[in-house]
DNA sequence: CCGATCAATTACGTATACATTAATGTATCC
DNA sequence: GGATACATTAATGTATACGTAATTGATCGG
């Protein structure tokens, strides 16, 4: 009954179907507040451990609580944040022991991607990304620009398990990625300045030039390896119990 | 007119009133909902590829949508479903390069999981569960109940790496076992008796007993990858697209 | 002054109402 | 007869309503 007055107003317009009054609804709201609350937790504006209402975060957001609970319950299964039952979203905290997880889950998946992709080979085109990247990194270390180093060594661990092909191994990596991204963060400015970090990335890029999957893998797992036991004694160094 | 005819749908149905009868509330609508909607695609009652929309599983499911709106969402995350706008939610088929990423991530992450194993050591009485599940599969095997041997395979590879402790990797296989669990079940009895598969799984254990990660991680790496190749080549061999 | 009991409040879980938009069917125009 | 515009329908996405259970805090007994 209501929808027909609707109509009857519709067309006794005559035509004006749609562009006027919707300039770019492209996001559904659900996908606004999942990108919104990831975007706090990441740049550590929601700090780890502290908890956020429904309610809260869908008035803060402008939106009902029925896409704000949805997105909750995306990052809950992404393992970013804890749902507790009348105490909202919480961000999980990351302690020693679960920075050694994520780097025994990347030392596995990408050492085995870095072989994957040295078996099959890459395209010129592709090989040329991967060394893009690595430059991008050296680049930003001779101007001592952390951040973008950062970022640097994201786009080229990432574009690893991309080129990779398992679609598995790239969710599962970038999963425990953005798990561990705050820590990153904040150890960014207190760990060595990684120069032999762009040397095993180069070397990496070479045996997969060679073609050479048992040396990729090796060089990668050697990696990782040193990375993440720098990690923990960085946080162990710093009294860091939790992040 | 919609309200009406759902009203006699569930008069029809002479559902008393749930608010009477409260027996035992301890799981959620929603958790019911997420463990019906994967029970029916484990067990193939919801074969790959088929669709459901809400209303429907909604309505089979005797609740609302919204409960089942957020299982669906959290079947997504977990590679189990798609959600496509409009078209409810479709079991995701399982291709022979679905297979082929699972396997690839079995392997890397469960010799991973040996090694770890191998290197802390294990008590006495972890040592006798790990033993006690190929026990169980030997005996199986012996009487050919394939599905109880399948059943003690899956509790043999899942005890090995809650054992190993590391949470994420327990969450990733335990994610990918279940992504492929139908194919698993389809082809299990058009493989081949899975004898070399049981002593592969003793060789690993007494690499676990005498501490041997190195070997643990070998053993298991060969096993996964044999898995891996037999279980393609079954797909091929039969024509089997998709699953 | 401390702990326990109970009422008020709060936050959630679920159901339902409503708005939006893709999909479908239909009539019209040439 | 075929393509297109348009109304209709269907299914979703979002908001709101509501009952329930947990948390809070206040009162009371010790």
């Amino acid at each position: 009954m209501p929808r027909a007055s609707k109509a009857a107003v519709s067309r006794s317009k005559a035509r004006p179907p749609r562009a006027v009054q919707r300039p770019a609804p492209s996001v559904s709201a659900r996908d606004e507040a999942y990108l919104a609350l990831k975007r706090l937790i990441m740049t550590n504006q929601i700090s780890a451990g502290s908890q956020i209402l429904e309610s809260e975060a869908a008035e803060r957001l402008g939106m009902s609580r029925t896409p704000v609970r949805e997105a909750m319950i995306r990052l809950e299964q992404e393992g970013i944040v804890e749902l507790r039952s009348r105490h909202g979203m919480r961000v999980l905290p990351l302690s020693a022991s679960d920075m050694q997880e994520i780097y025994e889950v990347l030392t596995a998946l990408e050492s085995t991607a870095a072989a994957i992709v040295a078996s099959r080979g890459l395209s010129d085109e592709e090989l040329q990304r991967l060394r893009d990247a690595v430059n991008e990194m050296d680049r930003a270390l001779a101007k001592d620009d952390l951040l973008r180093w950062s970022q640097a060594d994201e786009t080229f661990h990432l574009l690893l398990v991309d080129l990779s092909g398992n679609s598995r191994i790239r969710t599962f990596v970038g999963q425990v990625w953005e798990q561990s991204n705050r820590a990153r963060l904040l150890t960014l400015r207190l760990r060595p300045k990684p120069v032999d970090s762009n040397k095993d990335h180069a070397a990496l890029v070479d045996a997969i030039a060679r073609r050479d999957p048992t040396t990729a893998k090796k060089v990668h797992e050697a990696h990782r390896r040193r990375a993440g036991a720098m990690l923990t004694a960085l946080l162990a160094e710093h009294g860091f119990k939790q992040l």
